[in-house]
DNA sequence: ACACTGACCTCCT
DNA sequence: AAGGAGGCCAGTG
């Protein structure tokens, strides 16, 4: 397995998220093989926060509670998006969350 | 060029 | 059971 994290990686796998479907950054680092770097992760949305192929709104963390929000265009602008795709927030936090995960 | 911070997660005390 | 610290990479001041 190469232990190789990398932005793009971060990217493909955010850009492989189904419709109405939700992600956690653990699971994403995981999924490169490094759950450590979880928090790069987050920073590297931060970065494809820039690229529009990148649904940053599906990726949340491990509770299921949208953490990077405030980080959208407006605080309420992700819970919309999620609430668009068919997902129902409540408190900041997705229903039903591992039945909505998305899991390879 | 150095130091700190950041949309997190997991383990230890 | 709850709280604190560690770990990783990259960008910005």
């Amino acid at each position: 397995m190469e232990n190789e994290f990398s932005y793009e990686k971060v990217y493909e796998i955010v850009r492989k998220i189904p419709f109405g479907k939700v992600t956690t950054y653990g699971l994403i680092a995981e999924q490169l093989g490094t759950r450590r770097t979880a928090r790069m992760v987050g920073y590297a949305m931060n970065a494809a926060h820039n690229l529009s192929d990148v649904p940053a709104h599906r990726v949340v963390n491990r509770n299921g509670i949208l953490t990077g929000k405030h980080h959208f265009a407006s605080p309420t602008l992700m819970q919309e998006l999620l609430e668009n795709e068919g997902l129902v927030i409540k408190n900041d936090k997705i229903l039903n969350f591992e039945k909505h995960l998305w899991k390879t």
